[in-house]
DNA sequence: TGTACATATGAATACCTCTTCACATAACCA
DNA sequence: TGGTTATGTGAAGAGGTATTCATATGTACA
């Protein structure tokens, strides 16, 4: 099927790590929510959510971006069902609806806030 | 310090999550690292070496790119020390040094394998 | 010593992403 | 009804990123 052109040092490690590889799809899959992750601004949103549903003009107050950036980051969050949208009115209440990225973000924080040990330079939150 | 020069709703939820937000540094750790995790190929390379080390013709061969592209990716997972290189000889041996993006792997991993349903690009579009 | 080999790296290109601006939509209120 | 408010969205520009090609570095081996 996919025949590596390059040469192979240790062909059974090579074999049984390719055996053990994710479906490609998968991995898209996994990259993809990773790199919703990987914005400093994305990372505020979801971070305020959660401890509970904000509405559009708190979560870009709470981030300190503008309505317009928060509402599109909202919508690409909202398009892979990482948050969700409540309508009350004019308003818009999201809340963070994907529990495994809640975990992501827990297991993330938590870990930046234990190696603050590593970085001495500066102290905990403000 | 930095003020708000948008609406709010509920200035207390505002304020406690203000109160909770991780600092600006330790948020753009986490979202380089998330970045980092954010690309197929280096998710590849990674995963490749969740069983031990291996070397870059042996990595380019199971992650499917050419030596050049992943001497590349590697040499930014160096950079962020999340992997770490042997030498032997002309041969080099890489190995996952960060425990925390193992666990990261891990716990994405095993969701994504659990989970065949979810599927983004679904565009809630209201 | 010279040649072949494994890896590293710089530059260039094509692609993608984020932000902003302008405006649209839709609900509420006078 | 018209005006105000909250949110949504499209287009465009700036900036970042990944891949490739060419080449450099350094090791091994004849």
């Amino acid at each position: 099927m996919d025949s590596c052109t390059t040469r192979v040092v240790d062909a059974d490690r090579v074999a049984a790590v390719r055996e053990r590889m994710p479906l490609a799809e998968d991995l898209a899959d996994t990259a993809d929510v990773f790199g919703l992750l990987s914005d400093p601004n994305r990372l505020r949103l979801l971070v305020a959510l959660l401890d509970g549903e904000l509405c559009v003009c708190d979560l870009a107050a709470v981030t300190g971006q503008s309505e317009s950036a928060a509402s599109h980051a909202l919508r690409l969050l909202r398009a892979h069902r990482i948050v969700a949208a409540r309508r009350a009115g004019r308003m818009a209440y999201y809340r963070l609806e994907d529990p495994h990225v809640r975990m992501l973000l827990d297991l993330a924080l938590a870990h930046t806030e234990h190696t603050e040990a590593l970085h001495p330079e500066r102290d905990g939150n403000a």
